[in-house]
DNA sequence: TATGATGTTCTACAATACAGAACAGCATGC
DNA sequence: GCATGCTGTTCTGTATTGTAGAACATCATA
């Protein structure tokens, strides 16, 4: 007698939904836009809004008059995050390799059909060629990016699909957008230990990706060092990926 | 004509109290545990937690068999934290301080009588006295930390008590717990230009906090070195104290 | 086998969420 | 200056739907 989470309480599903409409790209939002997105009744998304006003998760951006998520939102984050195996270790390592390599280091696990990022860390001495932020709750797709791909590679071959998007969408001009092409990539990373990211998701961005295992040998999620293509020149992939090796490894050795 | 915030959808305010009830210390909670604690009807939790794991933002701790936030619940983070101002300057000049002072550096912001911790980062060479963690969406009172007194003492007098709880409760035997004490305090640390927090929030942790605020002098924030009592001794907080102060001026400057 | 926890299902009733209309405020246009 | 079209906001009657309570399932422990 399992909970199948079913909606039953259908003015919250609404409300989720109406907070699922603020994203990174459209942070601010009026009523009637959300209105019109959702197709709701304008008084309904305006009752929803007030209430999470009245609760403190959204608020009135004063200077566009819109609204927008509050800060108080971010208190879920410290709950989620703290429960969190491994951080300690894991951010840890990364730190020291961010140092050790002179570039950004991402932590992010799996979430369907995406990468959910939790941990990023940048280099001692950070370049202006980084945009220095938290990453922690940003996502991408598994299919196009080094993290994803280490995931993916190291996952049985007939799981891989159900973490697929249907559509392999072309971000770049070297995006993997035929599955053949992609499962052909993943059996390269899996054989020599690391997933290669050549600009596939943002133009100008490459990465080096490594799953990342506990002790017990489960896959708890992918670590990669990402930069500008000038600061990754393929002569150094070889290095990079035998330090997010080994560093993957010290990971799994400390859990 | 303002939105006044209202509870317009009372079944969306009580989700949302069902939501706050998960919380650090308190992450794996059952059904009938938080009926019992809102004092609501166990088949009311029952179908809120089931819309809510619907929709993907909670789930069954399989080993517990209780429910939890799930990582859904972080891509709220990011929409958030990608709209705060300045966070690539903040970031940038904190890892710095860290790696020169070799402490852990916090930043927050006020949020009611609360301190709300957004960044932290640590030394290059990360010692074993560090827990390392993400705090992004962690609180602490306003008037036992040094964040939160280096932002009161930055405050209006007048515009003070509005911020602090209506009792100073005591976590250890320094904690200030006299409004009166505390104003004798933050007029110290305004006059100086910094804030101690003399183990007064947590046993054997000892900060050192400054206010950040933006080109046009409008407070943002706090910013603080945090550390173990024996890694920050007396003849050391003076030091300490001028480079937080200069990197906030420089936060500032870049602002 | 009994007892007392838990989570889960079901149903009937009344509370309440909501659609639609109306209004307010503020632009823009002519 | 009046009209037009866009916002956000208020209000109200109705029927949708949230919810209380009872019943049941499951798993403990006594």
């Amino acid at each position: 007698m399992e909970n199948t989470g079913e909606v039953k309480v259908k003015s919250l599903y609404k409300c989720l939904k109406i907070l699922e409409c603020f994203t990174a790209k459209t942070p601010d939002l009026g009523i009637t836009e959300i209105a019109k997105k959702l197709d709701l009744n304008k008084s309904n998304v305006f009752n929803m809004i007030s209430t999470l006003v009245a609760a403190g998760y959204v608020e009135k951006n004063p200077t566009t008059d819109h609204y927008r998520l509050s800060l108080k939102m971010l208190e879920f984050s410290y709950v989620i995050t703290s429960r969190i195996e491994y951080q300690a270790i894991v951010m840890q390592i990364m730190q020291r390799l961010s140092n050790e390599l002179n570039h950004a280091v991402l932590f992010g696990v799996m979430h369907g059909t995406q990468v959910l990022y939790l941990y990023n860390t940048y280099p001692k001495s950070i370049s202006n060629d980084y945009l220095v932020r938290s990453l922690m709750g940003e996502k991408a797709p598994l299919y196009c990016t080094s993290l994803g791909k280490a995931i993916l590679s190291a996952l049985p071959k007939e799981e891989v699909s159900v973490h697929l998007d249907d559509h392999l969408v072309p971000f770049t001009k070297t995006t993997l957008t035929s599955v053949e092409e992609l499962m052909r990539d993943l059996k390269l990373s899996a054989s020599r230990g690391y997933s290669v990211d050549n600009s596939e998701h943002e133009q100008g961005i490459r990465c080096i990706g490594v799953p990342v295992r506990a002790r017990d040998g489960r896959l708890i999620g992918g670590m990669c060092v990402s930069g500008p293509v000038q600061h990754i020149p393929d002569d150094d992939i070889e290095r990079l990926a035998r330090n997010l090796i080994s560093a993957s490894f010290e990971i799994r050795n400390r859990t």
